[in-house]
RNA sequence: GGGCAAGUAGCCGAACUGGUAUAGGCGCUGGUCUUAGGAACCAGUGGAGAAAUCCGUGGGGGUUCGAGUCCCCCCUUGCCCACCA
């Protein structure tokens, strides 16, 4: 054996041995429990990976190879999102084909991937930017086309003057490109909406059935915003005409003022512009409003009240329009003060529906689909000067994106396909007449809304995925079945995670999946930062390349020291002193292998998954083995690593079974070092395909125990007596131990027992 | 303004349903091996004090035999949302 572990000897000859061998090739029949976990596919940017990016992917790797070991046929599989701005950007920059650039990074990402030994199922590897798999994207949107779930819609659009493009709601931070910063304006444009309003109250249902952490649960369910109400019409200057109001609180009715109109509303009642904008700024708050002319009967009292346009209703939430309540919304309040209007402080609590309908309101609103860029799928429709919108046959897709010289936006704002004229116009598929193409492509979340269905088939070229492979890998009940574990970003939560719900719903009342959710599990990770605890970028100049810490302490040691840095869900600043420590762990449990050859170098047989050892390290090995193994499922990596060190620490050395079942639970962190030492113990199978230890309960209970003696809560002693020592017996002696005697001076007032912990004389 | 997290040694962090606070790691100090150095090994490492002992989990109250953990108020930080009726 190797005097010394270097790990540039092993990691590179593993990894190849582990491909040519397909260990972590998951089977699309076995007689195995299937085991589907998932990771968000990476967007492979031009800087190559940085240490963030490889935190979840080990973490899911660690409950991959663990569910392997316990006997799972697993799937583990990765891909490309490789539609986007960033490549788009740098195309226009340098006039690179984003085919090539896309190429090339996805080349450096798979390389320095595959550099840390994840377990991935590399056979199945998609990209969203390869015609064979955006074919399915186009077809799935034809679908949405068909069913009148996806739409066009003349409206105000977010649109960033530096990057030319429509931005969805999500994509504007504080009035802002989310992506430049640039302020952003508002434009009116026809745009694809996808009607996800539709299934908001799904969305929102649903949630109940999955095993999303509670923080994601309620931010989704923030996000849905589901709100129970009701609408009150007001009848207008004793017309025909009545304005409809949406209020939670329809009990308040009697001490409404006034009603207050969306800006966008007041001008469709009225005809008027009465140049008063919602402010979407948040440090302004003053309220402003406009009396319309307009009275308005209170259906309560009967009493005419005003009718104003303010800048604090917005025209997309509820109806738009409020009734001012001054004595009880503080808003309401400011602004009746404002304008000297009344305000009635004690009025008559009405009943919840005597005067309005009960309705159920939405925050959600319609997803904007297009974009005017050129580095995303093509949205496949066809105008027709005859037969207007005409989806493209589905034997035509994919419609594919065409190379073009400049992919600069239009000045017009169109996208970069409308200036290559052979592209555009077509023959309208129904009607043989003139027509042109969509030139608008698809946003950068329409591919991975639904990647995760392609991963079970990734090769078809009849359907998106076959129904036997779904049934298999999502599992044939509804209710239950799905992706069994996704770990992915909390910056997902609200989007792509919502999308692909939305997404997966609709296919699902399309009969072409088996389950109602996509994904039964949702954890997250947290973010690393670098040094400092800033975010880790480019333009920061703070970004760690992984290669390096590979090449000088090893792939095993980055992994290790990546599970180890603090809890898995928590955000934390990279220290690249502290690598150092679990590559020491590493050296140290080289070290115990070369003394266990050299003690027992062929006298002992590999174990057989029990351990016929008598020592008092038996119930220590239990303890671990439990520890690892429940850490293992929660999530809790790092008081793994930290559990494996202690028994390292007070077993330097051990018996050779021993040391095989530490081996094991150490493999899904480390697999290139523990492979290696494996086999040089004797083993010819890898060790990834061995079975995971079991332990035993019986052996993890102590003969002895210890009792912590307290006086007055404070610790004055400790008394070791057996196990199954009865209360009165540990009381008398906890009361004559010498350490504590002195304390009590007089007869105890009352003496606490805590079985088999403490003690606690009061004095 | 609202929601969600979180605040423990010099630093990252442990601590199960209230029960020995600071496990594990980094760093630091001393030593060993070494020509030397180290990413090696061993020992020590919350604060005050000569000691007994006392004080210590952002601050202040409270409940309890006992609080990092539960309750109330406040402060700070991070993330998400925001005039949502």
């Amino acid at each position: 054996m190797a005097k010394n572990y270097d790990h540039t000897k092993i990691e590179k000859k593993w990894q190849s041995i582990w491909e040519k061998k397909k260990i972590y090739q998951a089977q699309n029949s076995s007689k195995k429990s299937k085991y589907y976990s998932l990771i968000e596919f990476p967007y492979p940017s031009g800087d190559g990976l940085h240490v963030g990016h490889p935190r979840p992917y080990i973490g899911m790797d660690v409950i991959s190879r663990k569910k392997r070991m316990e006997g799972y046929n697993v799937l583990y599989p990765i891909g490309w999102d490789a539609f986007g701005l960033p490549t788009e950007n740098y195309a226009i920059k340098t006039g690179k084909d984003p085919r090539i650039v896309t190429k090339k990074n996805t080349g450096t990402f798979r390389r320095q991937i595959k550099s840390l030994g994840i377990s991935f199922d590399w056979s199945r590897e998609i990209n969203t930017t390869d015609p064979k798999y955006y074919k399915w994207t186009q077809w799935i949107f034809l679908q949405f086309l068909k069913k009148g779930l996806a739409y066009k819609k003349k409206m105000l659009i977010n649109w960033c003057p530096k990057d030319k493009i429509g931005l969805a709601n999500e994509e504007v931070v504080n009035s802002c490109c989310e992506r430049c910063g640039t302020p952003v304006e508002k434009r009116e444009k026809e745009q694809w909406m996808l009607a996800i309003t539709k299934y908001a109250e799904r969305l929102d249902r649903d949630l109940d059935t999955v095993d999303f952490l509670p923080h994601i649960k309620l931010a989704q369910k923030n996000w849905i915003g589901k709100s129970e109400g009701a609408t009150i019409q007001f009848v207008i200057n004793n017309s025909k005409l009545s304005i409809e109001v949406f209020t939670t609180r329809p009990d308040t009715i009697f001490g409404a003022t006034f009603l207050a109109l969306a800006p966008e509303l007041a001008k469709k009642i009225t005809g008027k512009d009465f140049g008063i904008k919602v402010d979407t700024d948040r440090e302004n708050r003053d309220k402003i409003g406009i009396d319309t002319g307009l009275k308005a009967k209170n259906p309560a009292n009967s009493e005419m009240i005003p009718v104003y346009v303010v800048n604090y209703v917005s025209v997309d939430y509820g109806t738009g329009a409020i009734m001012g309540v001054p004595a009880d919304d503080e808003r309401d309040r400011e602004f009746a003060e404002k304008y000297k209007l009344p305000i009635i402080e004690n009025y008559k609590k009405a009943g919840f529906e005597e005067f309005g309908k009960k309705v159920t309101t939405f925050k959600l609103r319609d997803w904007i689909f297009s974009r005017q860029r050129y580095w995303g799928e093509p949205i496949p429709v066809i105008f027709c000067e005859d037969c207007g919108v005409v989806p493209v046959p589905e034997k035509d897709l994919p419609v594919l994106l065409p190379k073009v010289k400049n992919y600069q936006p239009t000045e017009s704002g169109e996208s970069p396909l409308a200036n290559i004229s052979k592209w555009v116009n077509v023959k309208c598929p129904k009607c043989k007449g003139k027509a042109k193409r969509e030139t608008d492509t698809m946003p950068n979340w329409a591919g991975s809304s639904w990647y995760y269905l392609r991963y079970t088939d990734p090769k078809n070229t009849k359907e998106f995925a076959s129904r036997k492979k779904l049934n298999y890998w999502l599992g044939t009940d509804p209710a239950e079945g799905g992706v069994d574990w996704y770990n992915g970003g909390n910056e997902h939560t609200t989007l792509h995670l919502l999308y692909s719900r939305f997404w997966h719903k609709f296919l699902f009342d399309l009969g072409l999946v088996p389950t109602s959710e996509p994904y039964k599990k949702r954890t997250s990770h947290g973010l690393i930062l670098a040094e400092g605890g800033e975010k880790m970028s480019k333009s920061r100049g703070n970004v760690i390349n992984p290669d390096d810490i590979v090449a000088r302490f090893g792939a095993d040691t980055l992994r290790v020291y990546e599970m180890f840095m603090g809890p898995f869900d928590q955000a934390i600043a990279w220290n690249e002193e502290a690598i150092i420590g679990p590559r020491r762990f590493l050296e140290r449990v080289w070290k115990v292998a070369t003394q266990i050859q050299k003690n027992f170098s062929g006298l002992l047989q590999p174990s057989a998954g029990t351990f016929p050892v008598q020592n008092s390290s038996v119930s220590a090995l239990h303890k671990t083995i439990k520890k690892v193994s429940e850490d293992i499922e929660g999530m809790r990596f790092n008081t793994v690593i930290s559990a494996l060190m202690i028994f390292l620490n007070e077993n330097p050395t051990m018996p050779k079974e021993v040391y095989e079942i530490f081996l094991k639970l150490l493999a899904p962190f480390a697999p290139h070092i523990t492979e290696e030492l494996w086999q040089l113990l004797g083993h010819k199978q890898s060790i990834h395909l061995e079975p995971w230890p079991k332990y035993d309960l019986s052996r993890i209970k102590d003969t002895e125990i210890k009792i912590v003696v307290q006086v007055n809560g404070k610790v004055r002693g400790e008394i070791i007596v057996p196990a199954e020592t009865g209360e009165d017996e540990i009381k008398s002696k906890a009361l004559t131990e010498g350490s504590v005697s002195k304390y009590i001076s007089s007869t105890p007032k009352k003496v606490i027992y805590v079985k088999g912990r403490l003690i606690n004389i009061v004095v």
